[in-house]
DNA sequence: AATCAATATGTAAGCGTTTACATTTAGATC
DNA sequence: GATCTAAATGTAAACGCTTACATATTGATT
């Protein structure tokens, strides 16, 4: 029924390996035979089989990516960047979501293992010790992106989430700010949430102000639980003129729970996200954030893998890409 | 190097196929081998090969997604459904974008065939006719999500959209507007955004509206491209009172763009999105806008697409879901 | 103990490629 | 035209699994 490389080698009149030679290394095989052979290939309509292919040849020249969910728009764009540069260089991507789950991403890895990826890109720490300890005793490249990951030993392509989250309480710091509140993810399921909190702390400790637990919220990355935080900090008896919240998803939470009790964003209270969505520019007001390079990261990434992949490179990829503090004017500045 | 379902034969003393058999099925070799078997594999850290089983049978359990854009939230919300609701039946999910282009389209289902994908769930009509012919000439399954595609014998599972965006217009009727702009996506790269114009006209028709060409602006999906538009639009000699955009990005802009007029949405001109983005319930005002099904069709769509890779159903599966006009505070009523 | 039907296992031929190696062909050199 | 080298093509054995069919084992029935 479905037609193979022996049939058109058969009414082409050549080998099998004739018609592999002009698939794989057309200009190993002479122009006449070639044109011969591509004929019957498109009278036949003939459709390559990469399964058989990739079972002959060692590589099935695709990558694996495993992100937390697809659902945040942040991960879309590096996502994008991932695909993209995996695609200029012929690569194709199998894509899954771990939902922070660390069964699904054990589950996940182990799945791409079968399916012989040639490597795969992390998004942050693996969840599940048992994914990493997986990975390291089969013999095929992976990296990380979204995250240091100093104790294990394979490249990685990140940003300085403690230094950018530092940045920012800074920056309400310089802004008069000293009472700051922290809207932030939750510890167990990202180190990034973790690596945040840690810079926020930094920060107090630089410019002396006491560490108060009851103004950071753990919650998972929704506009909702965003707008529950920054509403209950906002209704304490002594409550924040700052949230700092790990991404821009739950600052524009945190935005409308602000206009919900009648606080004006930026002239009653700072608000300060992280991520930079295309979004954030137009909110009302514009919200203050971090800018983070994730489509850079999602094609450098991509890029060395694909160059330890093919063995091109030496293993020990450790980029550490700029954030920005994107000033807008979700800021007051306190007299 | 790498061990092999013989390997495993030859340290649990069985023959392949037994091994083949306690991985496939493993009720029908009696516990005894199975565990034997099953010791054998754990002990050298046995990976199944997907690729070399899949050859041997004839599917691969993957199905292949084509979408416009990762980039708009709203498709990551139908994928999250196609690929939750592959991954319940036990389906991997290959996936991947055409940033609106033809010729990458093309590739993408040529590609996935290459890799032998059990069906292809498309999201709206194909860019590439000569897309659907390849469709055709093989033998898989496909369908589509969307946008109705009445020309192709095909099933699909998708909502009405020239209906909604009807019930866009006359909703700003309702209120008191008849100089009601558009800031439509490109009629080039989908069908959607046609049929959401047709809509548009549509309701004009109905309550007597003179169609004027001015008021109706094509734009790529993007917020600064709404903003643009919007702009535009509002600078007129005679600007419109209601601006409908085709999607929430778009919608987004606009707000945008008529703030920097000091123009106050809801209060003096209203604007009605598309979507229902998790972030249009925070927007200031919270965007009015047509909620669409997009999780759900993403779920009954690889269900449907499954049951006709496994002979399940009838395939003529035509699902139309439902939208809802989601009332919120950007309209507002016209004295 | 013989018979029979399940049940469990083994044998070997695919599945559609790739590729090392062998063979043929072509073209250049004398 | 004989010789040699390089280029073009062919042969056949992998790649790691599945599965139809054959054979062996089991246990119930007589």
């Amino acid at each position: 029924m479905t037609i193979t490389i022996t049939d058109v080698a058969r009414i082409a009149g050549v080998s099998v390996a004739t018609v592999s030679r002009v698939i794989n290394y057309p200009d190993r095989v002479k122009e006449s035979t070639r044109c011969k052979v591509q004929k019957a290939m498109d009278e036949n309509h003939y459709v390559y089989n990469a399964l058989a292919g990739s079972l002959g040849k060692s590589s099935t020249r695709t990558l694996g990516l495993i992100i937390p969910t697809i659902t945040n728009p942040i991960f879309a764009v590096s996502t994008q960047g991932v695909q993209s540069a995996a695609a200029r260089r012929g690569y194709s991507l199998l894509l899954g979501s771990t939902e922070y789950d660390a069964e699904t991403e054990y589950n996940l890895v182990q799945l791409y293992l079968e399916k012989q990826v040639d490597g795969i890109v992390f998004s942050g720490r693996p969840l599940n010790d048992r994914s990493l300890a997986y990975m390291k005793s089969r013999r095929i490249p992976y990296l990380f992106t979204w995250e240091a990951v100093d104790d294990i030993d394979a490249p990685h392509i990140t940003f300085d989430n403690r230094r950018a989250a530092k940045q920012v309480v800074d920056y309400f710091v310089s802004m008069g700010h000293r009472r700051i509140g922290m809207v932030a993810g939750r510890f167990k399921d990202t180190g990034r949430a973790y690596r945040r909190w840690m810079g926020y702390k930094d920060a107090l400790v630089q410019w002396e102000i006491p560490y108060d637990d009851k103004l950071v919220i753990q919650k998972p990355y929704s506009v909702a639980s965003g707008r529950e935080a920054a509403t209950r900090l906002l209704k304490m008896e002594e409550p924040p003129t700052a949230i700092f919240c790990a991404n821009d998803i739950l600052a524009y939470g945190a935005m409308a729970a602000a206009r919900d009790l009648g606080r004006r964003v930026g002239v009653d209270v700072g608000i300060i996200g992280f991520d930079d969505l295309e979004m954030s520019a137009v909110m009302d007001p514009p919200l203050t954030t971090v800018r983070i390079p994730g489509h850079e990261m999602g094609t450098m990434g991509a890029d060395a893998l694909i160059d330890m992949v093919e063995g091109k490179k030496p293993e020990t990829v450790q980029y550490v890409l700029e954030t920005d503090l994107i000033l807008r004017e979700s800021v007051p500045r306190l007299n």
